[in-house]
DNA sequence: TCAAAAGTGTTTGGTTTACACCCATGA
DNA sequence: TCATGGGTGTAAACCAAACACTTTTGA
C-alpha cells in the first residue's frame, strides 16, 4: 500500500464495522494505530479501478482472511468536522515527519459498511498503519479516532433494524449452531430477552434449517442453515 | 460554478432523483444536457467545505427553488464502468474544445439521493450544463446518461420500501389534500390498488391530520398534515 | 336525476405475543 | 437426584384484509 503516489481515488475512503460474536458478546474488530495508539475501525481507500463494494471486500479479506461474507453499505459520512484529528497527531502532520500522514490529513468522505463474520474463522490482522488488530466487546469500546464512534453507532442501529426484517443473524455464527445460541445472539444485539418458543417457531418457518443432530427423543438440537 | 479551478472535492458527485406527483402520475425532474442533448438526473459536486447532505440540499434548492423538503441518501454508485460516456461526448472530451468536459470526464463515485417535492411549488430550473429542466412521467423516461437509469430504478425501489414503513407520501402533495388524492398517490407509486376503507383507517391512525373542510353531514373531505 | 366517486364500520383470518409443562443434561 | 436449560403447543390479543351500503357531487 503506497499512499504517496496516485494509487487511490482522492477524497473517498471507506470504513468497515466488522461484527463478531463470542462468549455471548457482540464484538467489533478494531485496529490500534501506530502513530497515535488510538483505536480505529478498519478502513481503506478505493483503487483507481475499483468499486466501493470491491474495496470493502478487499479490506475485509485483508483484516480477517475471509471472503464471501455478509457486507452492507449503510451510510456515507461527510461532515466537515469528521476529519478533525487528535491534536497530537495534527502536530505530527505539520512536522512533515511522516509522508503517509499527509495523505491522511486530506479531507475524505467515508462510506460506511458493516460486516457479519464468523468469529471463529476470522484471523484479526493489522494493516500497514496499525500495530495490532483486536476484537473488542461492543460494550467496552471507548474513544475511537475521528468520527468512528458515530460510524459504529450508526452501523449498530442499522444492524438492529435489518435484523428484524431479514434473517441475517446466523452470519455471525459458525456453520452449525443451536437455536439457543442463535437466540442468545439476537438477544445480545437487540438488547432484550426474546421468548424461547416464539423465536423457535418463527425462525423454523422463515429459514431453511438442516437439522444436524438429534437427541434421543428425536428432537433437533444442533442446526445449520441451508442457503 | 467554476469547475476548472479547485472549488470542488475530487472524485465525488451526487445525483438527486426528485420525485413529484401530478395528474395521477409520478414524475421525475430531468435536465437536458447542453453538450449531448441527453437527459440526466440533476446532480452536483461537493464544495470543499460542505457535507453531502448540504450539497444535496443546495442542488435541490437550485433546481426547484425549494428548501426544507424530504431528502434521503439511499445508495452509493461506484461501478468502474459507470462513467462511460456516450461516444459522441467522449469525442468532444478528446477534442479539448470544452474545458468543463475534462472535469466531467474524470472518474466519480456518486452518492444517490431521492427527494419528494410538492410539484405545484417546484420551479424546474436547468443548471449551467443543461439547456432545460422538465418533469417527466416516470413511465415515459427512456435513456439517461451514464448510469442514471440505474440510479432512478434504485431510488424508486427504495422509495417503495420506505413508503410501507413510514408516512412520507404526503411530501409529494400540496399542504392540503384529500384522502382519495393520497391514496391515488400510493396506488401510483406502489403500482397496485389499495382498499379505500383500510387505507383511510390506517392513515387516520398513524398520521396527525387536521381536517380542513367538512361537508354538510360533517364528514371530512379535505385534510392537511400536522407535523 | 343519474352515475361515479367518497364516506363509514364490521367481520374474518392471520400473525404475534404470552404463557406452562415435560424432558434432557450435567453437576 | 436435583437444578438448569431446552423442547414443544395452545389460547388471547392484535393487526391486516375483505367486504356493502349510503351520501355527495357534478354531469
Amino acid at each position: 500500500m503506497n499512499l504517496s503516489t496516485e494509487n487511490y481515488l482522492k477524497s473517498v475512503s471507506l470504513d468497515c464495522v466488522i461484527f463478531g460474536f463470542h462468549d455471548n458478546q457482540l464484538k467489533v474488530l478494531l485496529l490500534k494505530m501506530k502513530f497515535s495508539h488510538e483505536w480505529a475501525l478498519p478502513g481503506g481507500f478505493l483503487c483507481l479501478d475499483e468499486s466501493v463494494e470491491n474495496a470493502a471486500k478487499r479490506v475485509l479479506k485483508e483484516r480477517t482472511g475471509l471472503g464471501n461474507i455478509f457486507l452492507k453499505q449503510f451510510m456515507v459520512f461527510s461532515n466537515i468536522s469528521r476529519s478533525k484529528m487528535n491534536p497530537a497527531v495534527q502536530d505530527l502532520v505539520i512536522s512533515g515527519a511522516n509522508p503517509d500522514l499527509e495523505w491522511f490529513a486530506q479531507r475524505f468522505i467515508s462510506i460506511g459498511f458493516y460486516a457479519l463474520v464468523d468469529f471463529t474463522k476470522a484471523a484479526a490482522t493489522p494493516d500497514t498503519f496499525s500495530e495490532s488488530a483486536e476484537w473488542k466487546n461492543l460494550t467496552e469500546i471507548e474513544n475511537l479516532i475521528l468520527d468512528h464512534n458515530l460510524i459504529l453507532q450508526e452501523a449498530l442501529s442499522n444492524l438492529r433494524l435489518q435484523l428484524n426484517y431479514q434473517p441475517i443473524g446466523f452470519n455471525l455464527l459458525p456453520d452449525k449452531f443451536t437455536m439457543p445460541e442463535l437466540r442468545k445472539l439476537y438477544e445480545t444485539i437487540l438488547d432484550k430477552t426474546l421468548d424461547r418458543r416464539n423465536f423457535q417457531q418463527k425462525n423454523v418457518n422463515i429459514w431453511n434449517f438442516e437439522q444436524a443432530t438429534r437427541n434421543k427423543k428425536g428432537r433437533c438440537s444442533q442446526i445449520s442453515v441451508l442457503l
